[in-house]
DNA sequence: TCATAATATGAACTATTGGTTATATGAATG
DNA sequence: CATTCATATAACCAATAGTTCATATTATGA
C-alpha cells in the first residue's frame, strides 16, 4: 500500500480525518461516529495515514488515540511552495521587512 | 472524469508537468521529449489538468501551448494552509512586524 | 487538394482504490 | 475465565485510474 502525502490527501474521508485531528486528539470510535464512517473503513484510512507518516497513534488501554504528526506533509508543502503565490509573497516581504529593520 | 485539485496532484508525471511548465509555457511536443512520456498519455493528462483548472491552453498554428492558470489550485491551498505551520508563522510574523512599524 | 505534422480521442487492458461484510486479535471487566 | 468492547485485518467487489496502441481531427504547406 504505503501511499506519499500526495496520494494520502487526495481522498476526501482521508481529510476529513486530518481536520478532525487538527482540533485535538481521538480514538477510532470517536473518528467512527463524528464522520459518520463504518469502522473497518476507518481504521483502514488511519492505516494509510499512518504509513505516510501523517498521523501517530498510541494505545491507551483498548482504545487507539490518533493524533496528527508534528511535521506533516513535508512534501506536500515542500512541492506546493512555489505555486502558493500569496505565501511566497508574504515570505519576500517578510524576508524585506525584517533585513530593513536589522540594519 | 473530471478531477478535484487534489487528485491531479496527485499523479507523480502530472506534477512533473506542472513543474515543467513553471518556468515558462510549452506545447505537446516538448512535454513529451522533456518528460519522455508517449503522446497520448501526455495529452490525457494535460486534460485532466485543464478540467481541473490547472493550466490553460492556446492554439498557435498547429501547436498547443500550456501554461499554468494565474491562480492555481486555490483549494489545495486554502485546505493546506493551516497544516503550513512555517507559513502561518511567517504570516503572523508578517503581520506583526507591519502592525508595529505603522504604529 | 494532398501529404504531413501536431494533438486529441477511443477502445481495451491492468492495477489500484474505496468500500463492504465477516472474522481475528487483544485488552478490560464481570 | 468468559464475555464484551475497541480495533485491526482478510476476502472480496465495483469503480476508477493510468497506460498503450490505433485512429480521428485539424492545421499547415507544397
Amino acid at each position: 500500500m504505503i501511499m506519499d502525502g500526495f496520494t494520502a490527501i487526495a481522498e476526501p474521508t482521508r481529510r476529513a480525518i486530518l481536520d478532525c485531528l487538527r482540533t485535538g486528539e481521538r480514538d477510532v470510535t470517536t473518528l467512527v461516529t463524528e464522520l459518520r464512517i463504518s469502522q473497518p473503513l476507518a481504521s483502514k484510512h488511519l492505516r494509510v495515514l499512518r504509513e505516510a507518516g501523517l498521523v501517530e497513534a498510541s494505545v491507551r488501554g483498548k482504545r487507539r488515540v490518533y493524533r496528527l504528526a508534528k511535521e506533516p506533509l513535508p512534501d506536500v508543502l515542500a512541492w506546493i511552495g512555489p505555486y502558493a503565490r500569496q505565501w511566497s509573497i508574504a515570505f519576500d516581504r517578510l524576508e524585506h521587512v525584517l533585513e530593513s529593520e536589522s540594519s
